[in-house]
RNA sequence: GGGCGGAUAGCUCAGUUGGAAGAGCGCUGCCCUUACAAGGCAGAGGUCACAGGUUCGAUCCCUGUUCCGCCUACCA
C-alpha cells in the first residue's frame, strides 16, 4: 500500500477553512439536551456586536475552545454558547459619527429612525466578528448565536425589570450621578476611569457677613463651583472656626449670604485650610454634606457641562460675570472667575496638588457629577447572597487571588444607577401618565445648540411612574389613557446580566435551562469582574435560585512587547488576523495558551508566535517522516514485548497525558502546553524519531512490525491529546496518518494508563541521553564532523550501569554516529584518546589525525574547577555537626553520595589531563 | 489613602509540603547528516531586587526597604 505524503513545510492557509467549515457542516458543535454524558457549558462573554475580533479575545476565545473541546472529547455534553452584545453607548456613538459625516444626527433623525440605522448597521457589520470567532477556529453551537436585543432575551429584560420593580428592588430617584456630557447619559460608578493629574488647588477667602474684615478662607480644586456654593463647613472642634458656626458668610461673586455649618464628616482639620466650600449640586461629597444641613441644591452647569445663564441667575450671580461666562465650558470658565476673584484679592493663594479626575470608559472624555432623576437597582439585597456564594465555594474564582477583590467591591457596593440617556438599548417599561403628571415633562434646549439639535427631554422628579410589561391602557389613578413612555434605556450590563440563562431561553423553562444551567466555566478578563461577573452572580442567584456557573477563571490582560495596553491611537495593536494570516491559527492559538500564567499580563511580541509557528512545522515534519517510513507490515503487541525506544516513548506519552489533563483541570494553560511542547519537540522529535530510525529503514529489521504500530499509535494519540490547543494541523495529520473514526473533533480524548508506566524505560533512557550527550560534546571538542563515523569506548562506575551500556550498545552506535566499545576502563588505549567523564559515567574517543586538543583540556580543567567548589561545599555541610545531627537521613546519604561519586570523576579527570597534557607535550 | 500582584539568564516567564537553579526566544561555535535550515548538535550566560530574621540549610517562610504594575478610594 501506498501512504499519503505531505508537503515540506506546513501550510495553514491551505487547511483552516477547509476544516472549519467541515466541523461546522457536520454539526459537531451542536449542542443538545438530550445529547448522553454529563453536562459542560460555557457562555462566550458576549463580544460588541459592530466590533472586530482583537488580541485580547482572541486569548478568551482560545482559552474557552480549548475547555470546550477537550471536555467534548471526554464524552461530556458540551455546549458552548456564542453572542454578542449590543453596547449601548458604543455603538450608538459609532452610529452617531456616521450620521455627522453626512451633515445628519440623531436628533434630526428621531428616535425611531435612529434606532432603525443602529439595526441596519450591525446587518452590515454584526457578522464581521463571528466570521472571525470562526477563523479562530472556535467551537461554538452557532445555531445558538444570541444577541442581547434579540426578542427573547428583550422580554427576559423587560421580566427581569418588572419583578425587581415588583420587589422593590428597582427606584426612581433624584440623585448626583456621574454625568458624561459628551454622550449626554448618566453612567454607572465603575463607568468612570480614574486619572491622576496635576491639578491646582485654590484658596479663597469669603467675609464674614457680620465683619468683613475677617473672612474664611476655602480650598477647592474647582473653584468655579463656588457659584453653586450652598454653605461652609468647619470641623465643629476646630477652635480656629467653630465660633462662626451658625453666622454667615458673603458668597463673593454673587448677592447670597450662605451658612457656616459644623460638619466633622465632610472635614478633615489637616487639610487645606480647615475650611469646606459646599456646593451640592456637584459634588459627590457636597451632596451627602448638603443633606446632613438640609442645603438646597444650586446647579449652575447644564447637562453638557457648560455654564448656565438661567441658573446663574437663581444662583443669583453677578448679572455682568453670568454674562461673561455663560455658555462657556469648565475649562473657559475657570481662568475668568480666577481673574475676577484675583482682581478683588480673594484669591488667596494657588498651589500645585496631585488629584484624581474621572473620564468616561467609552469616550474618555471627563465626567461631571450631575444631578438629574435616574433609575436605580438596590443592591445590598441582592449582593449578600452572591457574596455568599463565592464565600461558601459555590462559585470557585481563580485565580484565587480575586476572591478579595470580589468580597470587597460586593461588601461596599453602592446602588447600581441603570438609566442612559440614550436610545440604542432596552426601553425602560415605565410609563407616565399625562394628566397625573402635568408640569412634570420638562424640555431643555442646550445652548448654542445647533438649529437641529432638538430638545433635551427630562421627567422631573416626583413624576409617578406605571411599571408593566406592555403600555398601560387606562391610568389606575386618573383613569386617563394619554401616557409618555420613559425615554431612558437601561445600560447594557443590565442585559448581560441575565445572559447566562436569557441566552438559554429563559423566563421559558427550557430543556437547555434545566441541562446546562448553571454553566460550568466562565472565562473572562479582570477588566469586567465587577460589570458582568458580579452582575450574572447576582441576578443569576435572585432569577434561577443558583449561581448562574461554577468555576470563574479569569485571565490577563494582553500587552504589548514592552508592556503597554494595546491601543488604536498608540498604534501598538497586534491584529490576531494579521498575526493569523501570517503564522496560521494554531500558532497563535498554542502561543496564547502558552502565556496565559496565572497573575500576570501577557506581553506578546510576534517573534513568540513565530516560535509556535515553528512548532507546528516540527510537527508536521514529524508527521511527514512518520508517513514516509509507514509502509510495511505492522503488528500490536503487548507494550512488555516492545523495543526500548517503544517502551520508553509509551511511558512518557503516559505521562505527558497526565500532567495535560491535570493542568487543563487546574486552568493551567501555560504549563499544559510546555508540556506538550516539551513531549513533542524533544521527546518524540529529538529523541524517539532518531532512536527507531535503523528499525524503520532497514526492511528486515526484527523490530520493524512493532516500531512502526508504536510510531503510528503514539502520533496518533498525540494529536488526539494536542488537538484542543491547535486543531487545525492535529485535524489534518489524524486525516492523513492511518486512525478510525470520522474526525479528531470527536475522537476521545487520551486517558492515562497504568500499563503504559515503564520506569525501567526511563532510566535506561537517562544513562543513553547521558552517555550520547557526552559523546557529542568530545565531537565537538574535537572538532570531529557531523557526519564522521567514530569509535568510542564508554564505561560506567555503576556495574549494573556498565551492563545497561553494553545492552544500549547499538543505540549508542547509532546516535552518536559511530561505534560504541563498552569496556572497562583499564582496556581502554592509553594514548590518543579524549576521555570525558561525569556522574560516573565514562567516554572515551579516539583521537585521530591533526586536532587540537587544547579545547578538550579547557574543558576538563574548567569542569575540575568547578567540582573542586561543590566537593568543598558538600563537605562543609558534612562537617556541620548540627546539620549531619538535625537534617534527615535520606539527604545526608544524598549529600555523601554525591559527594563519593565527585570524587570518583575527579580521579578520573585527573588522569585523563594527564594524559592530554602528554599528548599536548605541556 | 487602602488593597493586591510582581521583581529569577540579554528578553519573556516557569519553579508549594525549604535540601544540588529551569524553559522558550535571543546569543556563540560547528553542520544544508534524505522528516524538518521554520532545522540539527554543542555551548556561553544567574550572589533568584535590597536589608534583616526563622532554620542545620531559604529563590521558596516571616519582617522591613526600594522599584514597577494593577485594582480601589469623597481628602476639598
Amino acid at each position: 500500500m501506498s501512504t499519503p505524503q505531505l508537503e515540506k513545510t506546513y501550510d495553514p492557509k491551505a487547511v483552516e477553512s477547509r476544516w472549519y467549515s467541515t466541523w461546522s457542516e457536520r454539526g459537531y458543535f451542536r449542542a443538545s439536551a438530550t445529547h448522553p454524558g454529563l453536562p459542560y457549558s460555557i457562555v462566550i462573554p458576549p463580544p460588541n456586536v459592530t466590533g472586530s475580533l482583537h488580541v485580547g479575545h482572541a486569548l478568551n476565545h482560545s482559552l474557552q475552545d480549548i475547555l470546550i473541546r477537550w471536555r467534548r472529547m471526554q464524552g461530556r455534553n458540551t455546549l458552548w454558547l456564542p453572542g454578542t452584545d449590543h453596547a449601548g453607548i458604543a455603538t450608538q456613538n459609532v452610529v452617531e459619527k456616521q450620521l455627522m459625516a453626512e451633515g445628519a444626527s440623531r436628533e434630526s433623525l428621531g428616535r425611531e429612525r435612529f434606532i432603525e440605522r443602529v439595526w441596519q448597521w450591525k446587518a452590515t457589520s454584526g457578522n464581521t466578528i463571528v466570521n472571525q470567532q470562526k477563523q479562530l477556529g472556535e467551537s461554538c453551537d452557532w445555531d445558538r448565536l444570541r444577541f442581547t436585543m434579540d426578542e427573547g432575551l428583550s422580554k427576559a429584560v423587560l421580566e427581569v425589570f418588572v419583578r425587581l420593580y415588583e420587589d422593590g428592588l428597582i427606584y426612581r430617584g433624584e440623585r448626583l450621578i456621574n454625568w458624561c456630557p459628551r454622550c449626554l447619559t448618566a453612567l454607572s460608578d465603575i463607568e468612570v476611569e480614574h486619572e491622576d493629574i496635576k491639578g491646582k488647588l485654590y484658596s479663597i477667602a469669603y467675609p464674614l457677613e457680620q465683619d468683613p474684615s475677617i473672612a474664611l478662607t476655602v480650598a477647592t480644586t474647582r473653584p468655579e463651583t463656588m457659584l453653586g456654593d450652598t454653605a461652609v463647613a468647619v470641623h465643629p472642634e476646630d477652635p480656629r472656626y467653630n465660633r462662626f458656626i451658625g453666622q454667615r458668610v458673603r458668597l463673593p461673586l454673587t448677592n447670597r449670604t450662605i451658612p457656616i455649618v459644623g460638619d466633622s464628616i465632610l472635614v478633615d482639620r489637616e487639610f487645606g485650610t480647615g475650611a469646606v466650600k459646599i456646593t451640592p449640586a456637584h459634588d459627590f461629597n457636597d451632596f451627602e454634606a448638603g443633606e446632613r444641613h438640609r442645603l438646597p441644591r444650586l446647579p449652575i452647569f447644564d447637562h453638557q457641562a457648560l455654564l448656565d445663564l438661567d441658573a446663574l441667575n437663581t444662583a443669583g450671580v453677578e448679572p455682568e460675570l453670568s454674562t461673561n461666562i455663560a455658555g462657556l465650558t469648565i475649562s473657559k470658565a475657570r481662568p475668568k472667575i480666577e481673574q475676577v476673584l484675583k482682581d478683588r484679592q480673594l484669591l488667596v493663594k494657588v498651589e500645585d496638588h496631585k488629584m484624581a479626575i474621572g473620564k468616561c470608559y467609552r469616550c474618555k472624555t471627563v465626567v461631571e457629577p450631575y444631578l438629574s432623576p435616574q433609575w436605580f437597582v438596590k443592591i445590598k439585597p441582592l449582593a449578600e447572597p452572591a457574596i455568599q456564594a463565592v464565600e461558601d465555594g459555590r462559585i470557585r474564582i481563580i485565580p484565587e487571588g480575586w476572591v478579595n477583590n470580589y468580597l470587597g467591591w460586593m461588601r461596599d457596593i453602592k446602588d447600581w444607577c441603570i438609566s442612559r440617556q440614550i436610545w440604542w438599548g432596552h426601553q425602560i417599561p415605565a410609563w407616565y401618565c399625562e394628566t397625573c403628571n402635568s408640569g412634570l415633562f420638562a424640555k431643555k434646549v442646550p445652548i448654542g445648540a445647533s438649529l437641529t439639535a432638538h430638545a433635551f427631554f427630562t421627567i422631573l422628579q416626583g413624576a409617578t411612574p406605571i411599571v408593566a410589561r406592555s403600555a398601560p391602557t387606562n391610568c389606575p389613578t386618573c383613569g386617563g389613557n394619554k401616557f409618555l413612555r420613559d425615554p431612558d434605556v437601561l445600560d447594557t450590563w443590565f442585559s448581560s446580566g441575565l445572559w447566562p440563562f436569557s441566552t438559554l431561553g429563559w423566563p421559558e423553562q427550557t430543556p437547555e435551562l434545566k441541562t446546562y444551567y448553571p454553566t460550568s466555566t466562565l472565562v473572562t478578563g479582570l477588566d469586567i469582574l465587577f460589570f458582568w461577573v458580579a452582575r450574572m452572580i447576582m441576578l443569576g442567584l435572585k432569577f434561577m435560585g443558583d449561581v448562574p456557573f461554577r468555576d470563574v477563571y479569569i485571565h490577563a490582560l494582553v500587552r504589548d512587547a514592552e508592556g503597554q495596553k494595546m491601543s488604536k491611537s498608540k498604534g501598538n495593536v497586534i491584529d490576531p488576523l494579521h498575526v493569523m494570516d501570517q503564522f496560521g491559527t494554531d500558532a497563535l492559538r498554542f502561543t496564547l495558551a502558552s502565556m496565559a500564567s496565572p497573575g500576570r499580563d501577557i506581553k506578546l511580541a510576534e517573534e513568540r508566535i513565530e516560535g509556535y509557528r515553528n512548532f507546528a512545522n516540527k510537527i508536521w515534519n514529524a508527521a511527514r517522516f512518520a508517513l514516509m517510513y509507514l509502509d510495511g507490515p505492522r503488528t500490536e503487541m503487548p507494550v512488555a514485548e516492545r523495543s526500548f525506544p517503544d517502551r520508553w516513548i509509551l511511558s512518557r506519552l503516559n505521562r505527558t497525558v497526565e500532567v495535560v489533563t491535570a493542568e487543563l483541570e487546574a486552568y493551567r494553560f501555560d504549563r499544559a502546553s510546555s508540556a506538550l511542547y516539551q513531549f513533542i519537540w524533544h521527546e518524540y522529535c529529538d529523541w524517539y524519531l532518531e532512536l527507531i530510525k535503523p528499525a524503520l529503514q532497514d526492511p528486515a529489521h526484527p523490530d520493524g512490525p512493532g516500531t512502526r504500530q508504536t510510531l503510528v499509535d503514539t502520533l496518533e494519540t498525540t494529536m488526539r491529546l494536542l488537538h484542543p490547543f491547535m486543531p487545525f494541523i492535529t485535524e489534518e495529520i489524524w486525516q492523513t496518518i492511518p486512525h478510525r473514526g470520522e474526525s479528531i473533533v470527536i475522537q476521545p480524548y487520551p486517558a492515562p494508563d497504568n500499563a503504559g508506566q515503564a520506569p525501567e524505560a526511563e532510566e535506561r533512557f537517562a544513562l543513553l541521553e547521558q552517555t550520547v550527550s557526552l559523546v557529542r560534546t568530545g565531537r565537538v571538542l574535537l572538532n570531529y564532523p557531523p557526519g564522521q563515523q567514530i569509535p568510542f569506548y564508554v564505561s560506567h562506575d555503576d556495574p549494573s550501569r556498565h551492563e545497561q551500556l553494553r545492552e544500549l550498545q547499538r543505540y549508542l552506535g547509532h546516535l552518536s554516529r559511530g561505534t560504541a566499545e563498552p569496556a572497562a576502563q583499564t582496556v581502554w588505549p592509553s594514548t590518543n584518546l579524549l576521555r570525558l567523564v561525569t556522574e560516573g559515567l565514562s567516554v572515551g574517543l579516539v583521537v585521530s589525525g591533526d586536532v587540537d586538543l587544547k579545547k578538550a583540556l579547557d574543558r576538563i580543567v574548567k569542569q575540575q574547577e568547578e567540582q573542586e567548589k561543590e566537593i568543598g561545599r558538600l563537605n562543609g555541610k558534612l562537617g556541620n555537626q548540627e546539620f549531619v545531627a538535625k537534617a534527615p537521613p535520606e539527604v545526608i546519604a544524598d549529600h555523601q553520595n554525591r559527594l563519593r561519586g565527585l570524587h570518583n570523576d575527579q580521579t578520573i579527570l585527573a588522569s585523563s589531563e594527564r594524559q592530554l597534557r602528554a599528548m599536548l607535550g605541556t
